[in-house]
DNA sequence: AAAATGACCGATTTACAAAAATGGTCAAAT
DNA sequence: ATTTGACCATTTTTGTAAATCGGTCATTTT
């Protein structure tokens, strides 16, 4: 019946399986059993169907942040939901995890643009977090976008970098490091 | 004279301009004026010409941090020295820019040995210094390895990830963060 | 009339073989 | 005892013919 949704649905199949340029629009088709040019009925080209898709996937990760990210919660905590979720989410989605892939090992130029406005998304959630903290005078005041951004990629060398040379880090011992980081410091 | 110097200068030459594997052995014996069967006489192969390059650099390396590094200095003022020094070096050095870059983008199996090598080297000094200021009880108590490496990847964030897609910071942000995150924390 | 379709188009990518270049060896030259 | 470049097996590059791709649109289907 709703043939953009079997297209969505296809396309999302696909890209997750075989990569955005692994994908020809063809095979979307086929698998959505519809002619190619109906793709192009519903969608400008290739690219927009990427956009479609991500678009949802990144409302569907909003909406499962809200749930977990409660308010009366220390900073940290909140913010390392926000990462952990980030990263459950990963799993979860293949696609996700697919098109983060791609990025990095074929830099596919449509796969870089739509990863890098997932990650801003994940940047906007996490400087949300700290401008409420700072209003609530938890936090010292800073340059949020800075420690949005080192507080990202702090996560990231610890999910990613760490695990391709050492034992992947559970998830207290990255909330132990998290919370030295955050409340305290290093220094007595 | 020394027809081993000529070939180590010749191949730094060559290495920092083009790259590791962009270089050819013919290239380097060309350069270094010698006959290429010459340089299988002195280095094994043309990975061991690089591994002794890369030794006599990383000894320049720790070298130019003995005068920098210095007792009676918080740690984090130390570490950032650490990290500024690499960086610094980073642009003296066509050779480890070039390294750096290769490994990225080709990923060449020797280059990438060989900087993880360096990497590891930054690394032993960022953890000596965090040892250091334990036991001098300046620092709480932490995982070294892992807080080296944060620290480490933390200084990368911000000066290589941060200038990708804003103005590069100043030496002076980038110090402030790092006084924030070390002393004190984030939380009030 | 509106929606769907696949043959078709120019452009890009792939497949593959011939040619060139590379890392490494070694008998001859120095 | 040391140096060397012709030489070898392997890898990389190159040229190009064939295949595939994203996207269009006249025709067909609903």
């Amino acid at each position: 019946m709703d043939r953009k949704q079997w297209i969505l649905d296809a396309a999302t199949e696909c890209f997750s399986e075989y990569g955005y340029k692994g994908t020809s629009v063809e095979q979307v088709a086929k698998r959505a059993n519809v002619g190619k040019g109906t793709i192009y009925t519903y969608f400008k080209n290739k690219e927009e169907l990427l956009q479609v898709i991500m678009m949802r996937v990144v409302q569907r990760f909003e909406l499962s942040l809200e749930k977990n990210v409660v308010a009366h919660v220390p900073f940290h905590e909140n913010a390392q939901q926000v990462l952990k979720d980030f990263l459950k989410f990963q799993k979860e989605n293949a696609l996700t995890f697919q098109l983060f892939k791609e990025m990095r090992e074929l830099k596919t130029a449509e796969v870089v643009t739509i990863v890098q406005e997932f990650e801003d998304c994940i940047l906007a959630l996490l400087k949300k977090q700290l401008n409420v903290a700072v209003q609530n005078g938890e936090i010292v005041a800073c340059n949020l976008e800075l420690t949005a951004f080192l507080t990202y990629h702090m996560y990231l060398a610890l999910v990613a970098e760490w695990s391709k040379r050492h034992k992947p880090l559970t998830d207290e011992e990255i909330s132990k490091v998290f919370q030295l980081f955050f409340c305290g410091g290093l220094m007595r």
